[in-house]
Formats: structure tokens, sequence, C-alpha cells
DNA sequence: ACTTTGCTATATCAAAATGATATAGTTATG
DNA sequence: CATAACTATATCATTTTGATATAGCAAAGT
């Protein structure tokens, strides 16, 4: 009945190197693991106070150098030993949801340029995603040796960079699918279609 | 404040072909819709009767054939309009949950061996993955004339083949990596601290 | 000098999604 | 004739989402 919070795993992790603030945390997330799991501050500073709870970690209030208070929280060893156990165990899951594939699947509704409307956005959308991954790929790639966790933050850059390069090898393979085979058409209104 | 519960428009977009029951409605998308966004019961139900509160649905209680009690469901023309409205809407939103590469990220913390194990395994299930695509895509493609909803069907389907072709690609490229750039490792044993 | 914008930092909350489980009748399978 | 599998609906705690509220402080604009 209980669930992963997986959530509380990530959080775990970026403490493992080194003591952070809610904020920080929120940061590093949108940096470098936003790209494969996202995390609200709704999630966040719960999950912290639960951590905090359960002994994983301990926060301590600093006084502020700029802005409001902040608590700095530092990993405990139940915490490192509750990391290793879910490192540890097999089976991830991955899921995905994509709402263009979704309003796509009852595109006869709609009309075959609405469409390809929405296909060529997606195609720019991760056409910047894609230079977004090369980036992060070419600035990594420089600094592969310092430290073992480069390696693997690289691995996590080459996912990314392949699933926008199948984005758009996808969105190109569609756009010339629906040119070649054009939909009567005709969605809803009484416009006559200039073909 | 309110969000989208796309779970609604999924369930209108199904029974805009043909009446259904939430039972009809669930495999439905397990068949074909869950490749790209998943729907539970405890997700479905309740929004079928939120519809139906809405006057999107209504629902007609038909005696069992073979079961229990069966309500079928049939979408209205205010529920025909909603399914319109979204459609028409521009701006998809995509978003993923990859539990590996998380687990990768903190890769370092668990050791070469592990990883590498984790990555193969990923690879086997993905290559089962590409393997129902390819399927889905053979059978599609020789009914692609049939219906202009085929077409459409089958852009999704391209889209996972894609993408399980990405997954693919990336498993080898990580796997290789990784035999390349044995780190240090000790994945297990207690953590020899230097610090 | 004052206002607005922007950043640090934390927090809350309704709505939505997840995942597991409960129930119960019906039809195949062994 | 038991039991496994399928049809059908439902519940619920936990987790996630997305938007918004709050304040203090610093820098930029007018």
């Amino acid at each position: 009945m209980a669930q992963q919070n997986t959530t509380a795993y990530i959080l775990l992790g970026l403490l493992s190197h080194e003591p952070a603030s809610g904020y920080d945390l929120k940061k590093k997330i949108d940096l470098m693991i936003s790209q494969f799991w996202e995390v609200g501050y709704g999630q966040l500073y719960p999950t912290l106070r639960a951590l905090q709870q359960q002994g994983d970690i301990t926060g301590e209030e600093t006084p502020s150098q700029k802005g409001p208070a902040r608590t700095v929280y530092t990993i405990t060893p139940a915490g490192r030993q509750k990391l290793a156990d879910w490192l540890a165990l097999p089976g991830e899951k991955e899921s995905v949801r994509y709402e263009i594939l979704l309003k796509l699947f009852f595109g006869s509704l709609a009309g075959t340029q609405q469409n390809i409307a929405r296909i060529a956005a997606f195609r720019d959308r991760q056409t910047q995603g894609l230079a977004l991954m090369e980036a992060f790929k070419s600035n990594l790639g420089r600094v592969l040796g310092d430290s073992p966790d480069h390696l693997y933050y690289y691995l996590t850059v080459l996912f990314g960079e392949q699933i926008h390069k199948a984005y758009l090898t996808w969105a190109d393979e569609a756009l010339q699918l629906l040119a070649e085979h054009p939909t009567p058409d005709g969605p809803a209104g009484p416009e006559t279609e200039t073909r």
C-alpha cells in the first residue's frame, strides 16, 4: 500500500555529496536531474521534513546571509544506508507522459493542418532540448576524468541526447507521412480549406 | 489552481468513437495508449463519475451478459465540444520519469558491476518493447488506408519505435563506456571514508 | 529617494495520479 | 468439481503536480 517516494532518494543522493538547503537541492535537481525526474517544492519540503523525522537527515538553521533563514540539511549514517539499500534494488520503472501523442491519437478529429502544426512545434521544442544536451555533453566531456561521478552524469546526458535525436527523427518522419497522406479533413467549422 | 485531468480527455476521445464501459475503456487504454500515457482504475472510475456529473457523458446500466452489471457510457454533444476545445489548444507537455537514470546518476555509490547489470537489464526490457512496437507497426501498416484514424495510430507507434531504438542505442553506448572506464569501485564493502 | 523587479528561501494546498488491494459473479481449465 | 482466470467496479493512502503565498533583501530603473 505504501509507495516509493523516489523524491526521498534523490534528496539523500544529493545530500550524500554535501550538505545543502531545500533551495539548493531544488536548484541542483532543476539543473541536472529534472531532465529525467522532476521535483517541485510541494514534494521537496514535505519530503525533507519526513526524512528528518525518520532520522535520515539532520537540519541546522543558519542565520541568513542573504534573504531569510536557511536550513542546511546533512545526511546521517542511517540515511546513507537507506540510499545504499535503494541503489542495490533491481527493477527500475520508467514512465512517460506525452500529451502530444494523446492529441495525435485523436488526430482525425482535428484535421491535418492542426496536427502538422502540433508536430512542427514539438520539433522546434526538442531541437532546443537537443542543443542543451549537446552543450552539457561537451562541458562534461572535458572533465570526465576528474571524478567518477562525472562519468555517470555523462551517461545520463547521453541518454538525453539519444532521446532528443529520436524525437527529431520521429517528427520528420511524421511530418512527411502527413504530407503524403492528406486526410479528407474538415475539423469542425464550416471553413473551406484552400487546397 | 485547478489542473488538467488529462484522463478525462482520453475517456472522451475513446467514447467519441463508440460507447463503452469503464472496463472496456481500461482495456483500450492498456492496449493502445498506455505506451505514452497510463491510466489506472483509481483514476478512471472517479473521472467517469465526474464527467457524468458534468453532463459530458451519460451512463446506462445494462443487465450483465457475463459477469456483474456493466455501465455503458456514451458521449454527449457537450462532451464532444469539450474534447474539440482541448484538441484545439496548443502547448502540450511531455514529462518523463526514468528511475534507472536516477540510480545511474548516483552510480558512483554503487560500483561498476551493479551499473552494468542495471543497464543490461534495461536493454533487455527495451528490446522486448521494441519488438512489440514493430509488431504493432506491421499490423497497422496493413490497414493504413482503411480509416483516417489508423494513420494517427500509426504515428504514435512510430514514436514508440524511435524511442525504443534510442534506448537500445544508448544502452550499448553506455555499456561500452563503462567497460572502457572502469571506476575504482567497491560496491558493498565498508566504505573507505576519505575525508 | 522611491518603486519595481528579481532572487533567496520556505511553505501550503487542491487537484490529479499511482499502486495496491478488495469484492463478487462468471466462465474456462484441469 | 475445485480452482484459476476473466469481467466489472470500487476504495484509499500515498505521492506528485502546479499554482500560489509569504517575506527579506539586493540591484536596477525612473
